[in-house]
Parts: structure tokens; C-alpha cells; sequence
DNA sequence: TATTGTTATACTCTATAACTATA
DNA sequence: TATAGTTATAGAGTATAACAATA
């Protein structure tokens, strides 16, 4: 009950959102984490890409993003291309079972988002989501082996 | 790379936040897990409060909310003292211990987002806290026995 | 030598279900 | 019967470290 420093009400949000997140989640259908999930959407969002770059924009290890990987291209959502200029890599791209998946999942997720928004304005869900890239972006790559 | 649905950039947003919360999250000391920190900052915030009142704000299970709480009791920085008018319950209360360990963690975490935030106007932090907490609440209690 | 990616292991957080005590 | 809280178990997500293949 006492006066808060500059940041802690954003640091309790912050934290508190983890239950959006949960929220959002659970429209998720069963064979489809939320891992996996997030790997479609960014293949959808900025296309083909390798490895490392799905760690840098997951913010997470590259042993992490791995196994997220594995688990879509086991289930035929995505395809791992060898890369021409480097065989060490290998380049992540949707395949169209991925495309189906993904659509399936906006679906749902439109159906739970527009359910909890509705008295949201277009304008503020969109200023929201800027705030929320830019908070992102401050943080920078924020993984644990770069701090 | 496709036109993307009203929800579809704020959901990947929410997911990426997850970044930054584990940012946050390596603020901390070691003994201070992230679920024993929110439980002090809702003690401080929110003043003295039953073990149901902690679940609703932290948006899990009572039996998650509980382990933290006995996770912060343990060490002595919560104490669960009887309710007077109901036997089953228990009030939860910051110690001396609980307000100077919060303390430090509140030193940390400012180091940490006034490292990350810098550029950051008042108003814009303020104005992101005010939207995180309106998009928490617009999705209710969105524990999943609820749902 | 350094880098890309994979795998094994351990830890945190969460939900479900079964349970105790009390209302 | 219903509710407040605890505990056991299982599942998802993540980081660290060790490793193989290539640059």
C-alpha cells in the first residue's frame, strides 16, 4: 500500500499478463502447443528463415526453439531445406498442412480474443500492440547467454 | 507475409512478451523464484489477503498460488495467520523479513527495467501499464476451471 | 577455433484430481 | 453439500552443458 517506484505497476502487469497468455492458450487444440504455435505464426509473419532466427525472435535458446521446430515438422507443418550456403543450417519453411494449421488457430484465437475484446477499439488494441513490440524491442535479445 | 487478421499482431506480441518477463525474471535472486516475488509484490500492494484472493489476482489454480505461498512462508517472508471468522481460512501477511527481501528485489528489477526502459518516457510506461491492466481484466479470471 | 544445430538433464510454472477440515 | 486450502502427479516451457558437423 505504499507509494510505487517508476516501474513496479509495469513490472506486476507485466507479470499478470501471464494469465492472458494462458487464457489465450487454451484455444489452442490439443495436438498444437503453444511452442509450436508461435513457430507457424513467425514462418507465416516474416517467411522462410533458419534455425537461429526463430531462437532470436522466440527470444529463447537455440535448444529451446529446436525442439518447438521438431515437434511442428514431425506433425508435417513445417520443413527443414537444407541451406546452399551453409550445411550446417537448415531453412525453416510452412508447408501447406502448415498453412491449414495456422488458419485453423487464427480461427480459434479470434473467436476467444473477440469474445474478451469486444468494448476494445480497433485503435487501442493497435496501440497496444505497438507498445507492446516496442517494450519487446527495448529489451533487445534478451536471451540469457547474451546478458 | 499475408494480411493479417484485427488480433493477429497482438497475439504475437503477447507471446514475444514472454521475453521480457524472463528478462525480468533473471533480476532475481536465487532463492526468489518468480511466483515467491509476485506473491510479496501483491502482499505489498494489495495489503493482507486470504489464499483464494492470491489466486484470483495471480489468475492460477489455488493449488499453484498455494505452493508459492508456502514457497515465501518457508523463508519466512509471509506468515498464514488463522482467520477469526472462518477456520478453514488463512490470512496471509508480509513480515519484516517478506518487506526488506521485496526491497531488494524491487533495487534489482529497477536497475534492470531502468537499464532496458531508458528511453522511455513517464507517460508512455505509465500509459502501457494502463493497457496491460485493462487487457488483464478484460479477459476476466481466466483460471481454467472458470473457463 | 568458432558457429549451427541437436540432445540429455534439471528446474520452474501450471492444471487436474484426491484429500482434509470447516461452513 | 459446498467451500478453503494442501499435496501428488503429470505436462509444457526453458536454460545449461555436452555433442556432432561444418565454416
Amino acid at each position: 500500500m505504499e507509494k510505487p517506484n517508476r516501474y513496479e505497476n509495469l513490472a506486476r502487469q507485466v507479470s499478470a499478463i501471464g494469465a492472458v497468455k494462458r487464457g489465450m492458450a487454451r484455444s489452442l487444440p490439443a495436438d498444437c502447443p503453444g511452442g509450436s504455435a508461435i513457430v507457424l505464426a513467425l514462418l507465416k509473419h516474416h517467411g522462410d528463415m533458419r534455425m537461429g532466427r526463430v531462437s532470436e525472435l522466440m527470444g529463447v535458446d537455440t535448444s529451446v526453439s529446436s525442439r518447438h521446430v521438431a515437434h511442428t515438422a514431425d506433425r508435417g507443418w513445417v520443413e527443414r531445406l537444407p541451406d546452399p550456403v551453409d550445411k550446417r543450417s537448415r531453412i525453416l519453411r510452412l508447408t501447406p498442412a502448415g498453412e491449414d494449421k495456422l488458419a485453423e488457430l487464427d480461427r480459434r484465437l479470434t473467436v476467444t480474443l473477440a469474445r474478451h475484446l469486444e468494448e476494445w477499439s480497433d485503435d487501442d488494441v493497435e496501440l497496444l500492440t505497438t507498445l507492446l513490440a516496442r517494450l519487446r524491442d527495448s529489451f533487445g535479445d534478451c536471451r540469457a547467454h547474451h546478458v
